[in-house]
DNA sequence: TCGAAAGGAACGACCGTTCGGTTGATTCGC
DNA sequence: GCGAATCAACCGAACGGTCGTTCCTTTCGA
């Protein structure tokens, strides 16, 4: 088996409510510290040091080429070449391009679904609720902006393009029942729909982007 | 040459203030009046008749197709699955996947840049020829709203892409120097910048679609 | 010495496009 | 009025190219 499966194919993903830094760090010579980020050395043998390829850096660049040029038009060479290896180098640490895209999404819907879990997310009045989700989503949105931006330009093409969009409308479902809550409570006003509002609401905050 | 060239390949188009119907009428039993309508029978011999395929429609399932999976991810199989012919029969109409691109992109640019010829948009108040311009501009929006819909979502992989994002700025920079003509003659508030405020605007105009 | 990392080359599939040929309605010469 | 010629419409098959992916070998650090 390769490195690629071992991190982006299965298992929990941290993303959830752990550190989400993720930048697009661009691999520059970084001290030796820290719980061993593996190093190698370039084969030019000038004595700079650089990162290994791992899956989270990988995913980091493959992110930002879609978004660039969107997923269809993305091959994997320009994968690879963004990343400074060959394309079957780059196979080497990854198990393909929809595992790439599903991890992405993954990143993002477990962004999002990480608030509604969160306990300001899940007690007191609704509409108290509902801000706090408001204001974590764009923090959200903020620290994982590629990721996000990627998750709203879904289509629907592939099966790992429509699993997303249905966890997606399973989020905007969940802010909509909260939206009605708040609604019940007499927390908001009474004349607006509250499949509306929510829709509005997040068309709101999606809008940031 | 062959049907293709002779309305999406050159020459001025007419999208700009022609009538704009365009709307994907299903081929059904039409009477032969009106400005000879081409008909042919259809193979089966049944006697029912169709309109013969025009450039114009087929863009109209061309533009849908690319709404609905995106431009990359649509094949010209796809296309001509649509209009219900065969892949090489559609190439008889259409000179090529990226023509047909241009051809939508232009029909879209051509009804927004036809809304700053109108003599509301040009005479007059800088305001009220603002107000003009997105009152008009929702218009379009609604009437061409699937070529629009196409031009908003352009990212500039090819040289078609890029002349459509450029002279989309080119109309956004209109409606900016029109904002700073409003401000200048004092009838909006001064404490706006008005490149942001024209953005703002063609930012909630366009995220009717 | 061993294993991870990287690369060259190729494979099968698909894509945009072209080619040659068939059909059937229209037009022209007589 | 009628056969021959014409022409747009249509289609099956294939071509060159690119894509995602795999195989096999080489390199290199530990």
């Amino acid at each position: 088996m390769t490195a690629a499966e071992s991190s982006l194919g299965s298992g929990p993903v941290s993303a959830g409510t752990g550190p989400l830094s993720a930048g697009t760090a661009p691999a520059g010579a970084t001290g030796s510290h820290g719980p061993a980020p593996r190093m190698r050395r370039t084969r030019a043998g000038d004595g700079t040091r650089r990162r290994v390829y791992d899956a989270e850096s990988l995913l980091a660049v493959a992110v930002t080429e879609f978004n660039a040029r969107g997923y269809d038009a993305t091959s994997m060479e320009d994968l690879s070449r963004a990343a400074g290896i060959t394309k079957s180098s780059f196979y080497h640490h990854v198990s393909g391009k929809e595992e790439l895209l599903r991890a992405a999404l993954r990143r993002a819907l477990d962004g999002l679904f990480g608030i509604l879990e969160e306990p300001a997310a899940r007690e007191g009045a609704p509409l108290q609720r509902l801000q706090h989700i408001v204001y974590r989503q764009v923090e959200v949105l903020t620290s994982e902006l590629p990721y996000v931006t990627l998750l709203l330009r879904v289509r629907g093409n592939t099966e790992t393009e429509r699993w997303a969009l249905a966890r997606r409308r399973e989020f905007d479902a969940s802010i909509s029942t909260l939206v009605a809550d708040a609604l019940a409570a007499g927390q908001i006003r009474s004349d607006v729909e509250p499949a509306l509002a929510a829709r509005l609401l997040s068309g709101t905050v999606n809008s940031l982007i």
